[in-house]
RNA sequence: CGGGGCGUAGCGCAGUCUGGUAGCGCGACGGUUUUGGGUACCGUAGGUCGCGAGUUCGAAUCCCGCCGCCCCGACCA
């Protein structure tokens, strides 16, 4: 993308209304826009990252063996009087009149919707296991909206659906989903704790949330901070071993992290005293497993293989997606801009012409341009007629991790520069070299 | 929902107390200049002062009502 033909509309001072750093940083990048209260539109750098965040979200769930379908947006209200949620939901729950009188609402989950789906079409145990999840716009309408999309009204939801014959069968989807999850987190370049949690109005035993340690998080975490150095790397989990999976869960779990509603003053004090930390920390997700709560209320019955009708077992699974964007921000930023790890970029690579109307600088740039393209690496290519600190500085300020520099001086040696955002290092290489190089860097994430 | 604050040009703000035809910086646009980290100068455009109803010769400013947004708290898969 050239950025002269692009929209970028990027903000030199601090809107007055954000508070926090990745709101401020989302809003000035030109990311999104303001529309409502907790509502916001997301402008084209916006979308591309909110687009590779779901893309990452997606493969990890497929590669997990889950199945993506489409539930609407809007339900209507019947559904959840089934469940005997339409009246405990509260006025977090928007509803909506249409003109026939018919009572609706802005679906803020989906445990009815997808139970619904599930009666209607599975009637035997011979279809199971089955996780079934959906991309989906949300809406909370809660009292006070803040911090951006981190706290939205409307907000983006993965949200996943195991169906089970039994409990060990369902534990075994959690499980696996919070592999799943832990994957899906490194890839964005965060590191997400499971924690044990509250179960909230969806009930359930077993729940864990997915924190991302900040400063400016909204919920009080109590952990050894040993499980912060944690990772599940590249190794090859068979999602279908279930001791596999269950080994890796309790690899995560053993160490004490909880959010302040689970929180045990006597096991914390049991950690030694360097590894104990209190901070703070983002929700990114969560999963529960919450047995036959709505497949009892609902009728969502299996045969089992001894001929007699079972309710099915189930637990549901989140990730905020529109929400990690700020939580990706809050952990990868300096006092320029944002820092974009390289599994959510919205572009691979910038290029800054140093000279734009330069023949030889203009060369060159189109030179990367297309062979970057040529290589998959979507450059943004800043071609504005602007002085080379302005360009620096956008380029700064939407977090790309990689840059190219480009001016005559470098060309009369044949080189131009590579820089990492994040360290802020330089390297002057040849075109074809930096166009390899940042081909080689990109070559793990994708 | 309790408490606090704010709505004036695209963005950030002054002007409101003490009523008299609306200003600054940034940005945009045009020009000159400059050119390896947000150049400097000159010029131009851009505003129903959130909305409505009052008081007044006259309202951004005073009064009443409403709407919107932000912050703290409570709430919150």
């Amino acid at each position: 993308m050239r950025l002269s033909r692009y929209f970028l509309p990027v903000l030199k001072e601090n809107p007055a209304e954000a508070q926090i750093v990745s709101h401020r940083y989302m809003l000035r990048a030109g990311m999104i826009k303001q529309q409502a209260a907790g509502i916001y539109s997301w402008l084209p750098l916006g979308l591309r990252v909110l687009n590779r965040i779901q893309d990452i979200v997606n493969q990890e769930q497929i590669r997990a063996g889950h199945i993506p379908l489409l539930m609407p947006t809007l339900q209507p209200a019947d559904l959840w009087r089934e469940s005997g949620r339409y009246d405990d939901y509260g006025q977090e729950m928007l509803r909506i009149t249409d003109r026939q009188k018919r009572e609706m609402l802005y679906g803020p989950t989906n445990e009815e919707m997808i139970t619904d789906i599930f009666r209607a079409h599975v009637t035997s145990y011979k279809d199971l296991p089955l996780t079934l999840y959906h991309i989906q716009w949300k809406f909370r309408d809660e009292m006070r909206p803040r911090f951006g999309v981190m706290r939205g009204r409307e907000f983006l939801m993965k949200d996943g659906y195991n169906f089970d014959i039994d409990k060990d069968a369902a534990l075994h989807a959690y499980n696996r989903h919070m592999v799943s999850y832990l994957r899906t987190y490194e890839r964005m370049g965060l590191t997400a704790i499971p924690m044990r949690a509250a179960s909230g109005p969806i009930g359930g035993d077993n729940t864990h949330e997915f924190l991302v340690l900040a400063q400016t998080g909204e919920s009080e975490v109590f952990y050894d901070d040993r499980v912060t150095a944690l990772k599940l790397g590249a190794r090859d989990v068979d999602y279908d071993d279930r001791a596999a999976v269950a080994k890796v869960c309790e690899e995560f779990t053993t160490l004490y992290a909880r959010t302040d509603e689970t929180h045990d003053e006597a096991a914390f004090n049991a950690i030694p005293e360097a590894h104990r930390k209190v901070g703070r920390g983002i929700e990114v997700g969560q999963i529960f497993y919450f047995g036959t709560k709505y497949s009892e209320s609902m009728g969502a019955t299996v045969v089992a293989p001894d001929g007699s009708k079972v309710p099915v077992e189930m637990g549901s699974h989140g990730i905020g997606v529109s929400r990690l964007l700020g939580a990706i921000i809050e952990a990868s930023h300096d006092d320029k801009g944002i820092i974009w790890p390289e599994g959510v970029t919205p572009f691979p690579v910038g290029i800054v012409n140093l000279k734009q109307g330069d023949s030889a600088a203009d060369a060159a740039c189109m030179g990367l341009y297309k062979a970057l393209t040529a290589a998959g690496l979507e450059p943004l290519y800043d071609d504005r007629d602007e002085r080379a600190g302005a360009k620096f500085a956008t380029m700064d300020l939407i977090g790309l991790p990689w840059r190219i520099t480009v001016g005559p001086r470098g060309l009369e040696k044949g080189v131009v520069e590579l820089t990492s955002r994040r360290t802020g290092e330089s390297e002057e290489m040849s075109p074809e070299a930096a166009v390899a190089r940042v081909a080689q860097i990109y070559a793990g994430h994708r």
